[in-house]
DNA sequence: AATGAAAGGATTAAGCC
DNA sequence: GGCTTAATCCTTTCATT
């Protein structure tokens, strides 16, 4: 794997602020001719940093509905669960924790929550339920500055060629060296198993 | 208000999908030309309901940590704090809900959970903290079919132009007509007051 | 990674329904 | 008012260095 550098990431913030803007106009504030961020582009999209371009939908004025956080805990049955949250297309952010519990935000009809949540929980086997109006909502696909930066998940240092790479929990990690790796998964599994 | 059509939805549902693709192909989809499809993106930009065009960024491969969720019960200071955890770039989404929880989602150094945790907090008065290690999660730009229409927020009934707006909690509701409008306010408020 | 030529979209303006 | 077509301008892509 090619390391990212500042330049790649400076990309990113950019196509992360207008994701239609002219690769030139890319180019002018990174100091690269347009072909050259256009195969940037590229190569941040088949290593899979770059998923998608996308739009940012003001969902409120389209859908009908209260926007609720919903919290489940999920003695079995998560996976077919998760699926039907995932697929219900009144389900925006979704998220599954280590200690079985799936929480996600939607919009439910006022008068219908009920049903609409015995809908999508099915055959699960659901142990406590919890629903939240929710008052204000953000997703920030701004990228922070600083913080910003392919570094080991262990002790922070750059991560180079010479990584290592570590798939937990359907996510992928970086790592600048094997024993930094090996520290991280220990703590990783601990971290799983008794969550505070 | 012009109303939106079946049109300008398919148009949104295809840029989701993919926001910098032509709008020549986008016109092929739904039967219009290049320019018209042009137009009906400056309106629906101009009227809020498309926000911005972006990028969905795997976030795992950049910044090191530990995915987590965080709960906080907040009895002073909201605002201040929602502040702070919003401008942190390692949060990437975050809720408030009506009955003054935040949550958010978020990238932790391992081995700096608490300290994190307690920069973001500040002086806010939190009662309850709870932190999950996340294993999964997911954000869909990807509209649904069918329920997805411009729609009475009571009755379910198509809004025309004639229809109604309201602001409640940050988001903006619409209604049919001033009977489903009031009705569905006092439902909201009595939701906010005692929530499930 | 830059350059320059060729191909392909976007935007504008004029005209139609 | 909203659409289409045609012309212009701009962006992207590709071959070359």
């Amino acid at each position: 794997m090619r390391d990212l550098d500042e330049t790649d990431l400076r990309i990113i913030e950019l196509l992360a602020a207008d994701a239609r803007q002219p690769y030139s106009d890319i180019g002018d504030d990174v100091g690269l001719s347009g072909p050259a961020v256009s195969d940037r582009v590229k190569r941040l999209q088949d290593s899979g940093v770059l998923k998608r371009f996308t739009v940012d939908v003001d969902r409120s004025q389209l859908r009908a509905g209260v926007p609720v956080f919903v919290r489940l805990t999920v003695d079995s049955g998560m996976a077919g669960l998760r699926e039907r949250v995932s697929s219900a297309s009144a389900v925006e952010h979704l998220f599954v924790t280590a200690d079985g519990e799936l929480l996600f935000y939607g919009r439910a009809q006022a008068d219908g929550v009920r049903d609409w949540l015995a809908d999508l929980i099915g055959d699960a086997d659901v142990r406590e339920r919890e629903v939240s109006v929710v008052d204000d909502m953000e997703w920030t696909p701004a990228l922070g500055g600083v913080e910003f930066a392919l570094t080991c998940a262990e002790c922070g240092n750059t991560v180079d060629s010479e990584g290592e790479t570590e798939r937990l929990g359907g996510d992928v990690y970086h790592f600048c060296c094997p024993s930094c790796r090996s520290r991280f998964v220990e703590r990783y599994e601990r971290m799983e198993a008794g969550a505070e």
